[in-house]
DNA sequence: CATGAATGAGCATTCATTCAT
DNA sequence: TATGAATGAATGCTCATTCAT
């Protein structure tokens, strides 16, 4: 919500310029030096906002995945095929405009030592999404509707990923592979 | 499948022991002291078989994907649909059968570091994949036909994920989902 | 023994605090941070009183030790007995008031460091002792006399080092064993 | 009980190293990287052998601890004086020979957070110290016994304080002092 | 083949001190 | 006076790698 360009703090620049770094060298890979070189701050100068690489680490993730949890709501009304194409939209459009984000968090989900900094949120967030999902089928049958948005979770998902991780954004015509998913839940 | 009891040679076990801690701790977070003293060998042995730690890794997954690559030929005869769906049951027996190698490679292909020491055997791969799953679809469409392949990598993909990154194997009803994607291409 | 309740300066309220936590933690575990916490100061602002954290140590000690010197001195009449008497009394009353302050000094003054900064405060203050326990024994044999005056000194060194490093002050029978001490000098 | 000058081997050139840097220094002020520079080995070298700096400080303490109070038994037989007299003596010569470790002792216990690490050790051999002294006195008033066992405890630590601490070991006759004391309890 | 002692560069973190306001 | 953001040197510790045996 920031208007005209307020002199960024240094918190701020702590935490954008270490999203940006982890999510191109990894986390493991990327010192507090390293951060503070690229932010123009001094090393000790983190330790004042956060109390260690982790609590960085944590701020960056959550923020982020409260930032994209309230930008995929999708309309109450429609017909369940209008709301799940509203829902790929969202989803694609999102992934897009955040890419450094994506490609840290798929970089960091199957890291097994951040299951226990980030693994609730990380649960907490899938659950949600899941659950937004069985909206989009018939509830006759429960289970197989819990199927569905399984599997629809792992389409996103596969896609969202071929698109993170692809060396190249333009390599991945994931506009193309999102028409064709919507065609095939018509 | 081995057979006899052979005395197992340090090599494979030093092998076997990385392949077990790196997906259980992330390669960054496994030492080699650690695989030394999980093998009950010196920490200086595995410089006789390896390089160094990334060359043990790089064997580790390059050894597994000759593997996954040779056990997922299709039937070079039957309709289109048939082959999709032997493909499909293929893949889920493979990942139900090495579990630990999945879980340490959906862990390591998005760290940015292993894209330099094994990025080509990754796109190698996957365009193999692609390129196989472009024979289930209507080719005279060439366009239509590569995003119909992208997009059923990406499911795979997806599904495979979902179930190797899962707390619990049981957590992700992988042969269920299997058969709705089935369902979903008939 | 302040009167009124003058709003304690915050130069005052830094030293006391000090004082308090090199006591509780030692002179290096002690960061300024936690000491301006404490206070309810800034960190910046003790700059303002003292050079550094060894100046404020140094002025601790120092006013600590004139006060407790001035509190030392014994009647010039009177039995050498009973001087030593009054002595003893007056090292016990001192030291039971002023626990925190000793707690301190026995913590530091076996500190190389200290040794630099303090050496000399401490060498002048343990001459002033002995010189005035040699008074409390028999000049004409100077050597014997001086002999007394260490070991005196080292008695009452060793009493108040006992009390004051006791894990809690009830442990050690102080008033017991000074009674002791002048029973063994009568 | 080593005979011969058998190639010292880098666990204890470290340790002795150390307890004569801590000594020295201070433990606080003895950096690792100052006593593997002056032990000639590699810093990560310490911790093949330690847990850590706190290890090291408690094998060198304990080490000690356990020598100096073997080396302290006393006579079961002959009178209490002449048990205090050889008690004495043993001491002299114990802190004669071990300088070192009783200056960094002295700059130890009084630290606080050393209290965590040792302080059973501590109060142990004090315990036992305090103990051996009751014998000396006559038990038939055990509450009189009790003090001047604390107060002769008292006074060897005052001398040996004064003696460790003494800028230079000629600077305090602590051989004279001893008989004085002898002399006193006789 | 095998061992394990030894190395040294690299990392996260702490903390006394400075300085703009 | 007073604040607290900022600095940067120093410290404990880890770990991939080497090497003598």
């Amino acid at each position: 919500m920031e208007t005209k360009t307020s002199p960024k703090s240094s918190r701020t620049t702590i935490v954008e310029t270490a999203l940006e770094l982890f999510a191109r060298n990894g986390y493991d890979r990327t010192p507090i030096s390293m951060i503070a070189r690229e932010a123009n701050v001094a090393q000790g100068l983190m330790y004042r906002y956060f109390t260690g690489k982790e609590a960085l680490l944590k701020e960056i993730v959550e923020q982020s995945m409260t930032e994209v949890q309230s930008s995929l709501k999708v309309s109450t009304s429609g017909l369940p095929h209008e709301k799940l194409e509203e829902y790929l939209n969202n989803v694609v459009r999102m992934i897009r405009s955040n890419r450094d984000f994506w490609t840290l968090f798929y970089g960091l989900r199957s890291q097994p030592f951040v299951q226990e900094l980030l693994g609730k949120e990380f649960a907490d967030f899938q659950a949600n999404a899941v659950s937004l999902l069985e909206s989009f089928f018939d509830p006759r049958d429960p289970d197989a509707q819990r199927v569905e948005a399984l599997l629809l979770y792992s389409i996103v998902d596969g896609i969202c990923t071929s698109y993170a991780l692809a060396p190249n954004a333009d390599l991945y015509p994931i506009e193309d592979v999102k028409e064709c998913v919507i065609d095939k839940y018509r």
